[in-house]
DNA sequence: ACTGAAAATGTAACGGATTACATTTTACAA
DNA sequence: TTGTAAAATGTAATCCGTTACATTTTCAGT
């Protein structure tokens, strides 16, 4: 690969001249930069931007710490991410933590050791076992999705509570008095604030609340389809099963369908995310809609104001949500099964 | 942050010593290790690793360039890939390129200004189009997952047309002889290789090929879903419908069961990847299936080889697959509707 | 105590691009 | 033609860690 130095030498002038001619070519006479333009051409000369990134001491890379992109609406999060960075001239470093600390810290160290300019994270699986306190405050990092209360970062979230709790309304509304909850993994800030908003809701309503309608789950299809299988073994089973993601949902879907119920003539199954899959499930799956893409532009967008300075405090924007209804939802059965 | 030569003043050493004491402990007397080792403690120091990279010529990143992340299979390569960078000590950049062509350019710019060491493509969509062709030829990159047949490059695959081969052959053997294939994109060359399969298993059965059986898709859910919808349109419908992945497959159950349609009685349906939904839809989908983790395994694997100068001759890698025999297939019906 | 080899440590060049500062060239006015 | 300011170009320092080579220290053997 040829260096600024074979090109000058090509074109007969300088180091400085060459890299003139390439950020303010203004400054050189149009004879000489014809010459240099020429020995660039000649050579297939490009900057060697490792050079650059490691004198200017930015490297224009954002690290991602993901717990795993095989999940769709990470996936989209990280398209949005992918857009805005490239619009800033920032490429994305793909950290799967697989929700492992060490793995975090790993990718964390990135930032440490000047190779990335930032980190975004989308999980705050346990932000702050990875990173040494005094780092951790001057860290410039932004968290998307999840939020815990307590960072001093930038976030970018969703009214997580707000959005239960009209899920749940939604499905109060439709008579629904004894709805299941498969919840998300309970490390996870998430599952704590669509659990909150699904009590209030209830509590508003005047209902009892009643923790033998809550199942563990952790996201996943299969958690969705095991949550749903033990369900059906209890008694006074639910009418409604509102699942925190719509993985969990489908999962659970297969599972009162093999069991021989009607969705939703015998239970009605709610989501959360709006995956691309939803529309296409059986029936179509009653869901929360969120701004995937947007949350991904935004974090970003945050992230760089934070390297640029732009930023004094940590702000916290909330996006927004939508209920999306579809078929997977209807009235209360009159007569309990 | 401290450099190297502020924890050399505080140790009261030479920058040599410090360097040494990371890199080869052996060689500094213990004495000298410890008070090294106290200053850098002291600092915080970690090396700069764009320094460190800079100066070897090594970035240790690898570029892959992949379509879109929001697809399920992709995200499994790109696990796969994540975990065998990581275990190599190199970290993945990740080029979302839409396919588009410019964009791939872009990226493939990385390698080029020696912001990456080298590049993995899961779509070949254009290769050749996104460089220059002098630079192509040395270019560090392998092909994972579709390959056009000309290129020089080490590539892992799968022996696509055996495999739609096989499945079309059992779709035969459920006595299907009017059998749909709902294309990917037809700029793939996967499509292609699948379609050859296709047609090589009719004729190996003495049925003509009929090319109104041929409907076009995108690898997505709509397109899925408007190929079924087209189909149903059409006089003298197939009684098996083999989609080339399972996306495209789960949005034509979609459409097919809206239209009244039993799977499989009415109609069998075959996908191609074998996602996670595949096994949760309704039925489950018989499709084939691939070691994603494995594609990505091997791609890394490859590529790291390649950086070493491990390998002269581009090795072929051809990856084993399976047909995952599940609901959604089932003999013809004996009177068509 | 002295020699010589081995061990420990230091010095400085290097990698490629940028840029402050220095020097040369150009162009125009007097 | 000369002087001068402006424009063009060149020189060399800088970013930070690595490492070949140079120098100093240590220590066993005598």
């Amino acid at each position: 690969m040829a260096t600024i130095r074979q090109v000058a030498d090509i074109a007969g002038v300088s180091v400085a001249t060459v890299s003139r001619t390439l950020q303010q070519p203004e400054r050189v006479s149009p004879k000489t930069r014809a010459r240099v333009t020429s020995a660039i051409e000649q050579t297939g000369y490009k900057p060697n931007l490792m050079a650059v990134k490691f004198r200017s001491g930015k490297t224009h890379s954002l690290v991602v710490l993901v717990p795993t992109i095989a999940n769709l609406f990470f996936a989209r999060v990280i398209n949005g991410m992918q857009e805005a960075a490239a619009e800033r001239g920032y490429s994305l470093l793909l950290g799967n933590t697989q929700g492992n600390p060490e793995l975090e810290a790993e990718y964390v160290k990135l930032v440490q050791t000047s190779q990335a300019d930032g980190v975004i994270q989308l999980r705050a699986h346990n932000p702050f076992a990875s990173m040494n306190a005094d780092a951790g405050a001057l860290l410039p990092m932004v968290n998307a999705c999840e939020v815990l209360e307590s960072t001093a970062f930038p976030t970018v979230t969703l009214d997580n509570q707000r959005a239960a709790k009209s899920m749940t309304e939604y499905l109060l509304s439709l008579g629904h008095t004894r709805i299941g909850l498969i919840k998300g993994p309970n490390s996870s800030p998430l599952t704590q604030e669509r659990l909150r908003g699904y009590q209030q809701a209830l509590a508003s309503a005047n209902i009892p609340f009643d923790d033998a309608l809550l199942f563990d789950g952790d996201f996943t299809l299969q958690s969705g389809f095991d949550a749903a299988k033990k369900m059906l073994t209890q008694p006074d089973r639910p009418t409604a099963l509102f699942c925190e993601n719509d993985e969990t949902a489908i999962g659970a879907m297969q599972a009162l369908k093999q069991a021989g119920l009607r969705i939703p003539d015998d239970v009605s199954v709610a989501g959360f995310d709006d995956i691309a899959f939803s529309g296409y499930a059986d029936p179509p799956l009653t869901t929360i809609a969120q701004p995937a893409e947007e949350f991904g532009h935004t974090a970003v967008s945050l992230l760089v104001d934070v390297l640029n300075g732009k930023i004094k405090k940590a702000p916290r924007v909330i996006m927004p949500h939508e209920l999306v209804v579809r078929d997977s939802t209807g009235p209360a059965p009159t007569t309990c099964i």
